[in-house]
DNA sequence: TGACAATGAATGAACGTTCATTCATTGTCC
DNA sequence: GGACAATGAATGAACGTTCATTCATTGTCA
């Protein structure tokens, strides 16, 4: 009846990782206790130390998977057929169904320690970057940039700008009430983004329409 | 021969103030232990107990002398000469000369606190609105929206396309190396505001000189 | 039976908080 | 002025609690 897993070691990190960042979201990096991760995940304490060697290997391994999501969204945005197509998917990756907020309030977390964390600010500069570095290559490419409509802004200018952008609508996000759904919050990431897209891309003789 | 102080409490708390920033900054609100805060003042822990409750007590009040501390900054950018200055300022704000990239940690812990505890959740959104609607008001009353230089963006709309901008640079300042000095930091920020600025306001006939 | 997965009570360090105690300063009386 | 009383700011050892981590024990299959 039950399914048997493949890499039954790698199912039970995964189990662990996704009580993790329930919990991290809901108390915090440190003032989320190992028992309530375990509690989460429905095991025992000591069960989380024959999978990673302490509390900060758990939270690194948060902040590796961190990355792994970072470059899928990436490469999903890469695929889009425009690039305001791609700009949406980038702006709004953070909004899951399932437990809303919960993914805005890790990555506050997560640059609040990177502040004073070197390891994980390294981690978290090299996503940016390569994020950046991935969106500067799509607008380069785009037929947006071609047409001239880049008001005398680089390619990589206008990523910082989208990348701040998006950055502090995360911040925004978590202080929007725990009650307010996905679809909301997906709503209001839109409405910025597009109102930023055509500030960046509309041509300058053009009316903003959509 | 020594100045006898007016108020030798207020003092104190404000040097307790003092070393809790830097503490909170050094090892977030809930690492910084009370022992660490005390060290930092050069006063005993016990002392700390006779200005404040309690440790939660400290945390509001660093969060209440934020809100004053960015109160006075909407002041400053109000009586500046021009909506470009107004907005250096407000961008600039946290570049301050001794301990650069505290500020910036501070927020960014204030915004972490704010996802879990509600009563900082209503401070940093109250700070966030009034911040929101001086500079609505500050760009509805400038000569840029009269004169049509508004892509078709509401004066609110623009606003929160600024404090997106400015608190995703915030975030991106606390990635920065600890090295960096707060010339260093001021000089990136106002990059980036004259790119929003000239996005936003630049007449869209004229050649985006400054 | 043996090998490994899983448990959760036990441990000790660290933390927030308390409070008995110290002592420089100020006030009071002769 | 000098002797003494009163104050309360300041201290830091001690307390109860929490937490990360360990490990002796139990459960589970092949």
């Amino acid at each position: 009846m039950s399914q048997i897993p493949l890499e039954p070691v790698l199912d039970r990190r995964m189990q662990i990782l996704e009580a993790a960042i329930v919990c991290f979201a809901k108390h915090g990096f440190h003032q989320a206790s190992m028992h309530d991760i375990s509690a989460e995940a429905g095991i025992s304490v000591g069960l989380i130390y024959r999978y990673f060697a302490n509390k900060e290997a758990v939270i690194s391994a948060m902040a590796d998977r961190h990355k792994k999501e970072i470059h899928d969204v990436l490469e999903r945005a890469r695929q889009a057929l425009s690039l305001r197509e791609s700009l949406e998917i980038l702006f709004t990756a953070h909004c899951c169904e399932k437990a809303p907020k919960v993914q805005s309030a890790f990555v506050v977390d997560l640059y609040a320690e990177a502040s004073r964390n070197p390891q994980i600010a390294d981690l978290v500069r090299d996503v940016l970057q390569t994020s950046m570095d991935g969106v500067t290559d799509l607008i380069a490419r785009s037929p947006e940039a071609k047409n001239g409509a880049t008001h005398g802004l680089e390619p990589h200018e206008m990523a910082e700008l989208i990348f701040a952008v998006a950055r502090g609508m995360l911040m925004r996000d978590v202080l929007q009430p725990q009650e307010m759904t996905a679809a909301e919050r997906r709503a209001r990431q839109l409405e910025v983004t597009r109102r930023l897209w055509s500030l960046l891309f509309k041509h300058e003789h053009e009316p903003a329409f959509a």
